[in-house]
DNA sequence: AGGTGTGAATTATTTCACAGCG
DNA sequence: CGCTGTGAAATAATTCACACCT
């Protein structure tokens, strides 16, 4: 597959999620413009950005649900499973540990790590919190490449480095605080408040 | 001010954090290349998007940090503060109703709601969990503009009415469930997993 | 010198519109 | 027919490059 621009993949992510849905209702397959209208986008839009996919659609019916989902999940990497550390154990990180949805979007949280003596070792479901200070020994073992990183702003930057030296590629960023890596490793932000901003202002353009 | 383009007022947000982290530092000047190095963009970029709040930087010397701040509050509708309900308290409910990150932004939790009898009355720092069945005749009260919606998917739908009836103008959707609401209501939906495919997709194409 | 404001050029993304396949 | 695939056109966003202020 040749480059897929940027905003292609944000809507990636999102067919992905609705295909998903309809399939579990039994849809087997479906046009650009009914899909169009349940994912706000253009049926056009629709198509040009499924083309990136290859030519799955077949004329006169539209788009087969599964292979679409199929090779979806192959774009975006996710055609396997995604071993997946969880650092930081406050509330949310304890909340992010217990959500169900990751392990049906490809993702296994398979280790919780926490540098608080009192909480290392305590059990949440099925994962125990292990001490970050083994996370370059455990990651050798469990060969995580994600870590969701849900510690408090002040050290977040500490523990990110500690994340790259065990080897970790992409960090999904919970904390309010900008984090620096080495080349190579991506970041991507998650800010809640960045959120309510934007809907804050959608509300005052009336913007949908 | 004229029409903003959506990915400038993305941006807008990000700016917003970086200037209140610069100015706690007590800086009172930055330049938009010095800006661009910290948010990662170009600065021509910078010139462009807060030139769109007026022609406030000073030739030489670059952006007065208090002033763009300012500003940008203003263009995001937050130089006042918006009164919010959180509605579902799960883990994720609870975790967001305790986080302060909120109200150093321009928001504050006025009330958080459940429909579940043995957790309506108790109290979680000085909220205590209301009755969602009172949320209409409480909202008439609060006057809250914004709702987050952090309930399990099977009732996002059902309880996105209720806030819609209660007069909430735009909902933060939290569960991974496309809710339906009437012209006029803003959702803005907010799924970490779509990040953490987008996180792996940046990670194959390494892409930063 | 140093750094903004801004038209013009460039590049990216979306939409149009229609040929062509099932 | 209905609906995709796709060049071509239109629109949006970004970057260039430089005049101009302090």
């Amino acid at each position: 597959m040749k480059l897929v621009p940027e905003p292609t993949i944000r809507r990636f992510a999102r067919y992905l999620r609705l295909l998903d849905q309809l399939s579990d209702r039994g849809e087997n397959t479906i046009s650009s413009t009914a899909l169009a209208q349940i994912a706000k986008a253009s049926p056009s839009q629709i198509r040009r950005d499924l083309l990136a996919l290859g030519a799955l659609g077949t004329r006169g019916s539209g788009y087969p649900i599964h292979s679409v989902a199929r090779e979806l999940r192959k774009a975006l990497g996710v055609d396997g499973v995604r071993p997946v550390y969880i650092v930081g154990t406050g509330r949310l990180g304890l909340a992010l540990s217990q959500y169900t949805g990751f392990q049906q979007r490809g993702f296994r949280v398979v280790g919780v790590f926490d540098n608080d003596p009192r909480k290392v070792g305590t059990s949440y479901g099925r994962l125990r919190i292990r001490d970050i200070r083994s996370i370059a020994k455990d990651a050798a073992k469990d060969r995580p490449i994600i870590a969701i990183l849900a510690v408090p702003a002040p050290s977040a930057q500490t523990v990110a480095d500690t994340l790259v030296d065990a080897g970790i590629r992409g960090i999904l960023n919970l904390a309010p605080a900008l984090i620096k890596t080495p080349e190579g490793v991506v970041v991507q932000n998650v800010d809640i408040t960045t959120d309510l901003l934007l809907l804050g202002f959608r509300i005052d353009q009336n913007r949908r």
